[in-house]
DNA sequence: TGTACATCAGTGAACGCGCGTTCACTGATGTAC
DNA sequence: TGTACATCAGTGAACGCGCGTTCACTGATGTAC
């Protein structure tokens, strides 16, 4: 790669940065501004056109490298889980640390799901999704039960996991652990529930 | 109550409504421009003021309207339930016909809690877990467990619950079924983990 | 290697637009006598 | 009841602001010979 091409992808990444770290509690993905965002980045306004198109093109880019770290972070819980031993304990906090070192990847996540467009909500859609797919996959074995009972399962975890992370993000240090404890407690409570139905079958 | 009296009132009704209106998929509270609720509730952008000191004292009123649905919505579940049996179904069957006749309501619980101020975020909080509060009294009455594990659980539900709402809410009436199902499963596993930890003590 | 030309990331000036907000004003409604 | 004055919901003009976007330009980098 030229020096060109490299200084070009590293204007480029200040700009995917400069996004995700204007995404607050109190700044979701519909108020981020373009003169703003370059403003972070160190660049003119117009020089933001030489890299996406618009704003929304800079915001599925954002959720695109959400989803690869979402998918990073599956892994590393994984081969926790096959050290550690235990399932919902280590998950949740392998989760808690993706919280802080990728906020803003959550937050587009969690955000952006309304106030956008359709294209945009499909993308967020896609992620969770396919995260929620793999989550299910891994039950489906480990339980030997069917796909759509796994699905069920999944679907809940994940979205109450989320849903803990955003309570999570903008708490204290101090104040996460009742959130997390009770997360703990409410996805051993549908591991529970669904032994019982496998039982009966 | 004059004339006057009256009069204002109703115009303070059209901007809540014409607010409320405004809510979509496409756009959240954060979106909300006080010319355009103006224009929708016929009134002059100026006008506004004589009723609300800015959009936020707009967006406070439009939470606690919410909230007041919502304790609504609660209360005639528990009758519904009382007279038809089945909690989770019924519940379920009642919280999807309060998304349609109250969307905006819903909308702006669900939209609202990023993008806002801590205030804000504060007084949607207070509705959500007045309304787990309410929930889990009833659990812990009807399983005679302690209310900490009762608030786990109508925590857990509350918020499976107000998710399938946001998915629902821009689903046609078709898919809304299968979205439906799922989610009474996902109650089924909670109610059947508590049971288990329940029995076991 | 040096030279001539092409490419293209980054820029500053300029634009029109919708926004929130202020202000002084209008005229119907309310109030006091 | 009628009269004189006060109140106040609603208004139109005007403001400054930050926004997204266009355009022609610059100058460093890349390419061809």
């Amino acid at each position: 790669m030229g020096v060109r091409a490299v200084q070009k992808e590293k204007t480029r990444r200040a700009i995917i940065q400069a996004a995700f770290e204007q995404l607050s509690a109190q700044k979701n993905y519909t108020q981020l501004s373009l003169r703003e965002v370059a403003r972070q980045a160190g660049i003119a306004p117009t020089s933001f056109y030489r890299h996406f198109k618009d704003l929304d093109e800079l915001g599925l880019t954002l959720v695109d490298e959400a989803g690869v770290l979402l998918r990073q972070l599956m892994r590393q819980a994984r081969k926790r889980i096959a050290s550690e031993g235990s399932v919902i304990a280590t998950s949740v906090l392998t989760f808690i640390e993706f919280l802080e070192t990728n906020e803003g990847a959550f937050r587009i996540l969690l955000q952006a799901n309304s106030g956008t467009s359709e294209e945009f909500r499909a993308a967020i859609s896609r992620e969770v999704d396919h995260f929620i797919a793999e989550l299910a996959d891994y039950i489906s074995k480990s339980q030997s039960c069917q796909l759509e009972f796994a699905l069920t399962q999944a679907d809940a975890m994940v979205k109450l996991v989320f849903h803990a992370g955003a309570e999570v993000i903008d708490m204290s240090f101090s104040q996460r652990r009742a959130v997390a404890e009770r997360l703990v407690a409410q996805l051993r409570l549908i591991v529970n529930g669904a032994r019982v139905e496998l039982d009966r079958a």
